[in-house]
DNA sequence: CCTGTTAATGACTCGAAAGTCATTAACAGG
DNA sequence: CCTGTTAATGACTTTCGAGTCATTAACAGG
């Protein structure tokens, strides 16, 4: 009341924002869809949750379609470069290399929000083609050269046998993936402890892998 | 043309089979959900399918959602129950068990139809807490014991050694998940080989598992 | 063959959500 | 302060599919 002469004391309702509109509603969208999923989401409660009405998305989305993909588009994270090149910068031997990296994965997908992404892919991948296959491209190919790259790695230390895994690295990351569907259908009822899940995963991992087994987990 | 006496040349458009109608809607409603999920799926279509009219799913079931569940329902096959009991009864080694028991469950999975009702709950899972905690009782929990039963002989015997894995046995089949998951959204465009994966989970799990190592693979 | 019962049908109703557009008002520039 | 541009609005139109029901015809039993 005091200050009414600086700050306009009734906002305007609306507000003309061209720039920050579309990142709000994709925004707004991505939480939408991760919790309904294509089909089930409205566009009216996506226009609710960004604070704005219907109309407004189609100034920036032809229609929710477009908005579907833009959203997923948008959230491709480099997330994998950084640990790429963690891989072949790393000193030390595969199973510190693994004790470092399954964590990091971990804390990707369910400390930042890339679980919300792979509970869309999951759900609705198989009926975007399109979006399955850039996601496959941009993230799924990368991460499995990621794995690619430390089984061979530990195969030239010597740290890691030769066997089917050595073709097929991606069964490695295969509990990390159970722990997401874990999560989306069964958790409500009976909750996954992730810390538990992934000591448990570290652990077939590196006695599946080593020649000579792992040294003792460390606390 | 010759026998056209024996049977009617034109077989009646509609006919009354009040018993098997259930069924059919049931498999095609199955089919097309799995293939569009829940919100998606238009009824014409499982009509179509099942080769009847549109009212007629509604002499037999109330609602789409109540033909959802009974499907659902329907599925609960007690596919687990004579494989406990092959835990159990199993005369060899943990090794031979696993050997024997991993290659049935992607059997059951991609050869029986399974798969199927995997993919509708892991899609729709999250939104019908009902269906999801059913599956859960019946399917899920079963598997858990079974798996726990062969840590536990494993353990028993002193084939298997104590880990993070003796407590949270589900890690154990997370590569079957892994291999639903990528059916249902890459493998148009990267196909899975089956086989291939199911020997990279055996030798994951042996290794992962067994206190010495498994002996050389089986061909 | 005739006839009553009821399974099956599909045109219809109705509600919900996608998508449109004439109107409104925020802001910039004069 | 005035005014033109255009972002934003929300009431409206359209589309689509769930669910209804009066009508039709398959079959059974007489």
């Amino acid at each position: 009341m005091t200050e009414s002469d600086t700050a306009p004391p009734t906002p305007p309702r609306r507000r003309r924002r061209k720039e920050a509109r579309p990142g709000e509603i994709i925004d707004a969208g991505l939480a939408e869809f991760a919790e309904n999923g294509f089909a089930a989401t409205r566009l009216e409660d996506v226009a609710r949750r960004a604070g704005i009405a219907k109309g407004t998305i189609y100034r920036y989305f032809a229609s929710k379609e477009d908005l579907f993909e833009a959203a997923l588009s948008s959230r491709l994270t480099p997330f994998f470069d950084d640990v790429t090149g963690m891989v072949d910068a790393f000193p030390g031997s595969t199973e510190d290399l693994v004790r470092a990296m399954l964590p990091r994965i971990y804390a990707a997908l369910f400390e930042g929000g890339l679980h919300v992404m792979m509970r869309i892919i999951i759900t609705e991948g198989g009926r975007f083609p399109a979006i399955a296959e850039l996601y496959h491209r941009c993230v799924i190919a990368r991460g499995r050269e990621m794995i690619s790259a430390l089984v061979a790695r530990g195969v030239r230390r010597g740290e890691v046998r030769e066997s089917a895994l050595t073709d097929l690295p991606m069964v490695i990351v295969a509990p990390a993936v159970m722990t997401i569907v874990w999560k989306m259908t069964f958790d409500r009822f009976d909750p996954v402890e992730t810390e538990r899940f992934l000591a448990a995963h570290v652990d077939l991992v590196l006695h599946g892998l080593l020649a000579k087994g792992p040294g003792p987990a460390v606390e």
